[in-house]
DNA sequence: ATGTCGATTTGCT
DNA sequence: GCAAATCGACATA
């Protein structure tokens, strides 16, 4: 059971539900030559120009944003902190700039590469655990912003892993204390079995 | 043109 | 627990 998730999945009015879908789902890259996979366990969502927490609240649009109003199912890769790469997924329809951030992988395939590429010896929660991490472990960069999970570089497939409402987490978003009630509003999710977080 | 700060991670105290 | 790392988007001038 390989195949992509096509593009309807990611062309869904409410970009809520298509967070959690996205929890137990395969997230897999193909690049350098490198195969590697997780699976997604926790993602956080952000809904567009009415959503203060959204780099598109108020339908902004530059340079780095417009990724986000492409076709349902691009992705929308930014720098953060001027040195973490953070990965999206595009949702709706054309136009409108909704988007999941996958905040969390459980290593599947090709670990070897991914702890090369973040210089670790050991498989632990670091890894991938955090959503500066997963890119880094997987291999994705800014400049894959913009690139269509329909193709060949970057893609989610379904893992056959059944996901009920009992196994997700809810709470509000990470870092997102600026965006005023809007930073209060239940749009991260976490699956239970990696429910466990040394708090910090 | 200049200053502030972020959808974070890491290492040192 | 705290602060550094590091750059581009945005606000202010």
């Amino acid at each position: 059971m390989r195949k992509r998730l096509p593009k309807s999945f990611y062309r869904h009015h409410d970009v809520v539900s298509i967070a959690k879908k996205l929890l137990g789902k395969r997230l897999c890259t193909f690049i350098d030559g490198q195969y590697t996979s997780g699976i997604i366990t926790e993602t956080e969502a952000y809904a567009g120009v009415t959503d203060k927490a959204s780099h598109a609240y108020g339908g902004r649009l530059t340079e780095r944003t417009k990724v986000m109003f492409d076709h349902p199912g691009t992705a929308y890769v930014y720098l953060c902190y001027g040195l973490h790469h953070l990965f999206n997924i595009v949702t709706n329809k054309k136009g409108v700039p909704h988007a999941v951030l996958v905040r969390a992988v459980q290593p599947e395939e090709g670990i070897e590469i991914m702890l090369q590429r973040r210089k670790k010896k050991k498989v632990d929660k670091t890894l991938s655990g955090g959503p500066g991490t997963v890119a880094q472990a997987l291999g994705i960069h800014v400049k894959h912003s913009g690139m269509s999970l329909l193709e060949e570089l970057i893609w989610v497939e379904d893992a056959g892993i059944k996901v009920s409402d009992k196994d997700i987490i809810a709470g509000p978003r990470v870092g997102v204390d600026y965006a005023g009630e809007d930073a209060k509003l239940p749009y991260r999710f976490i699956l239970r079995t990696n429910a466990e977080r040394t708090s910090k």
